[in-house]
This record gives structure tokens, sequence and C-alpha cells, in this order.
RNA sequence: GCGGAUGUAGCUCAGUUGGUUAGAGCGCUAGACUGUGACUCUGGAGGUCGCGGGUUCGAUCCCCGUCAUUCGCCCCA
């Protein structure tokens, strides 16, 4: 089988996953609406050094799954991996300071070169929801809150929990950094090969190992909150509150850090436990020094991630297909008349389904497979009467109705 | 990038301890039923057994490589 194949880790979109993909991110974007939240879009590609300097060079994202490319004048440019450090670029590049809070949902492609599993593909799409210019804790709250509403919409909230941690602002971060290096540094023979390298990356990663030797070195470690500053303390204190206010259930985990330089404050991911290691499906957090990094003036924002294909795959209530109407001519006379009358339905608003060629039998087959709800037939005895045969297809039953009728007799169907 | 598993019809899978024409169900298609679908019955099409190389008189089956998928690690949506 020499077919052609698609490349490795993308996907097509058949019909049928376009329909359960664009029921995630129409649902998503009708909810951020409710919100305040508006959609927009920013180019696919970028110049490199907008991923490189947001994410930090020494993440893995930055450092092993980038799709970069030169241009012919020689310019560094790489298809996004995310969408923040790109609507980020765009709040500067528009001069949009004094339109905060900016507040923005947007969808598309991603690209990391990643090895493919389930849920995890080369090109995927995420979508994406952005509050910047917001200090508030309320901003992490309504963002929160944003998410949680569109998981439960799409029916797989039952299988998500939402974990959340603080990485504290840039002092409290850097203090607890600088501890965790000091007694991870006095250890490091017992580290496992993956942690030695996090040591000088990621310490805080460290904490996330699943190495049970780092384990039992992480049972003595410093303790974050030991770290966090009275300011740090009591912002995530308000954001909690405010997730309580609302109802929105999280769970504390002090372990969550995320693999991004540009990450403060509040950071969470909703998990679930159906898509193997691949368990989160909506991601976020704070990123107070991001706009600062990029060259804008100090600007705070939060906002948050979630993979299309991996909620796709958990979605329950996708809408069934629109079921269409089919108009049947009975015999070579009446197919102009039939076209007429499917054109004319289909001005109307009507979905209607008239097949190209086939005598009844077939024609109504093509029907029935197509889950349509009614077969409109018109032969020659229907044209002198000026008139059709409406056949209820789950009904199984059928009259004559005269074509000035069949407008109403249409409304009564749905 | 590292380790394990898998790869037979459009789909889900049998099978061959290496030996003449590789099977099933579903789907597709034609007909029974040239003005009526979902049920039933009878035919038909569709596979160089992922790709390349090796061993062999002979490979879909054994060996090596490669590509893809999948599970875990890394990391992430």
């Amino acid at each position: 089988m020499s077919l052609p194949q698609p490349v490795r880790g993308t996907h097509d979109l058949l019909p049928e996953d376009f329909r359960r993909h664009a029921h995630v991110r129409d649902t998503a974007r009708d909810i951020a609406a409710r919100f305040g939240y508006a959609e927009m879009a920013t180019p696919i590609f970028e110049f490199t050094e907008v991923f490189a300097r947001t994410m930090g060079e020494t993440s893995d994202v930055v450092s092993k799954e980038m799709y970069s490319f030169e241009t012919r004048g020689g310019e560094s440019m790489t298809l996004r991996p995310e969408y923040t450090a790109g609507i980020c670029r765009s709040f500067i590049s528009n001069g949009l300071q004094q339109n905060v809070p900016f507040k923005v949902f947007a969808n598309g492609p991603m690209f990391r070169y990643e090895r493919p599993q389930k849920g995890r593909q080369r090109q995927f799409h995420q979508i994406d929801l952005e509050c910047i210019g917001a200090p508030e804790a309320k901003a992490d709250v309504e963002v929160i809150a944003v998410a949680a509403s569109i998981l439960q919409t799409l029916g797989v909230m039952d299988s998500c929990t939402l974990q959340i941690n603080t990485l504290g602002d840039v002092e409290s971060r850097q203090a607890y950094r600088a501890a965790l290096v000091e007694y991870f540094s006095a250890h490091e023979a017992d580290l496992s090969e993956d942690s030695k390298s996090r040591l000088t990356r990621n310490p805080l990663r460290i904490l996330d190992s699943k190495d049970k030797g780092d384990q039992a070195l992480v049972e003595n470690a410093p303790v974050f909150t030991d770290y966090l500053n009275e300011f740090s303390t009591e912002f995530f204190a308000e954001v909690l509150e405010g997730l309580d206010l609302l109802g929105i259930t999280y769970e504390l985990n002090r372990r969550l850090v995320r693999g991004l330089d540009y990450y403060t404050h509040t950071a969470f991911e909703y998990v679930t436990t159906e898509l193997g290691a691949q368990g989160a499906v909506i991601a976020g957090g704070r990123y107070d020094g991001l706009i600062e990094t990029l060259g804008g003036k100090p600007t705070p924002g939060i906002g948050w991630a979630g993979g299309i294909e991996r909620l796709a795959l958990l979605a329950e209530n996708v809408p069934a297909i629109d079921r269409p109407v089919a108009v049947i001519p009975v015999g070579d006379a009446a197919i102009q008349m039939a076209t007429k009358l499917a054109h004319q339905l289909r001005l109307d608003g009507i979905s209607v389904e008239m097949a190209f060629k086939g005598n009844v039998g077939k024609r109504m087959k093509r029907a029935n497979k197509l889950s349509a709800r009614a077969a409109i037939l018109i032969g020659e005895d229907e044209l002198a009467r000026n008139a059709c045969t409406f056949r209820d297809l789950d009904a199984g039953t059928q009259e004559e109705v005269k074509l000035s009728d069949l407008t109403a007799t249409l409304a009564n169907l749905k």
C-alpha cells in the first residue's frame, strides 16, 4: 500500500472528525463571548525570537520542539507552538495598552516537533483565552471560570479535575528556586539523570518527577509556601476565595509546575485520566513578566490554552448532523420540476437532498442513508394536481400535499 | 530523543508450525422490487498480507532495515 501518507503526527479532519472539532471550538467561542472575550487571530508563524524569548531558551518547547525555518532574507521564523506569545506580541505591535483589560479568545493550529501519541500530534489545534492588563485576582478567577464553563458544556467535567498552584511573584519564585538548587545540588549524585539536567534547566520540575529516588529526596526538600512573600500568599488566597464563591472545585497541587519560564502566581491545569499520559486538556496561568520580556511596558496577563483534539476525544454531546429533506422525482418528466422545487426550498432555508441520478428505489435508499427526515416525491400524477407525495420517513406514513401547503407541512415536521 | 508493542480488503479482525486460487463480519455495488427506504434473499467488485532488502527451491509468515500507529519516559494541549 504505497499510497501517499500524511506527514507524521499530522491528521486529516474528515467531515465526521471535523464536526466534533468544530463543536469544541464553537462551544468555547460562544462561552468566551458571554464573558466578554472577543475572537481574534494572529499569524501562524512569527519571528523565532518571539517564542524563544518568552518561553525560555531552556524550555523543551524551544530547545527541541520548534518548527523553525529561514526566510530567503536569512531571518529565522517559527511555526507557532502556542498562542500566548503571538497574542502578546500583537498586543504590543498594535499599541493596545489603552484597551486593557484586553480580553480575547483565539483558536487555530499549533506545531510542535514531538513524538506523536494519542492526544499528542505535531500539528494540533488549540483554543486559547487571554486577559491582558488585569493585575487583579478576579481576572484569574474569571479566566478559570470560562474554562470550567466550557468543560461543563462539553460534558467532560466529570472526568476532569482542576489542579491549581501558585508560583509566586518573581521575587518569591527566585528565592525558592535558589533554595531548591542548593538543596538538590547537595544530593546531586542521588538524582535521576532526568533530574540532574532539570537542576540547571528547571529545578522546580524535580518536584514533579516520577522517579522513586527523586520522590524520596523531594520529601525533605524546601517547601514553596515558606518562600512565598506576603503579597503572593494573599494574592493566591484571593484567587481561591473567588473560585469558592463560584462553586468551582479544585485540588491544591503544590507540585504543579509549568514548563514555560513566563509563568508567575497562579498556575492551573484541568486534567483527565482518560487520555493516558496526556492528561492536560486546558492549562494556563498568570504571566506578569511576559509583555515586558517582549519589549512592551510592564503589563500583567493571564490566560490558558486547551487542546481541541483532546477535548474532542472526550466531548459527549456533539450535536447530530442536520437532517435533510429528500426531493425525489418519479420518472424523467418530473426531474425539472423537482430540481426547481429543491432549489426553492433551499432558498427558503431548508436543507434539501436531491440525488443526481437513480430510480425511486435508489433515491429512497440514499435518503435513508443520509437520515433524511422526509421524502417529497413528485411524479406525473402529482404534477397534474400541483401536489407532491409527502412521506414521513420516521413514521413511514405518507399523504398527498398541495405544493402551496408544502412550507407549512415542513414547518410542522420539527 | 529513549524503551516496549503492533502493521492482512474502505472499517473491525481471523489465518498460514514457510508450500498450489489469503478468509469472515460490516460497508460498497448489482439484482429480486423499472412510483417508495430502514428487514430479508442472491450475485459482484475490492488485498503485490505497510515498504525495502536478506535467508530459502519457495516468504504474508523467519531475519535485518525503514515508515507509520500505539503504550510508557521526557515534556505538554
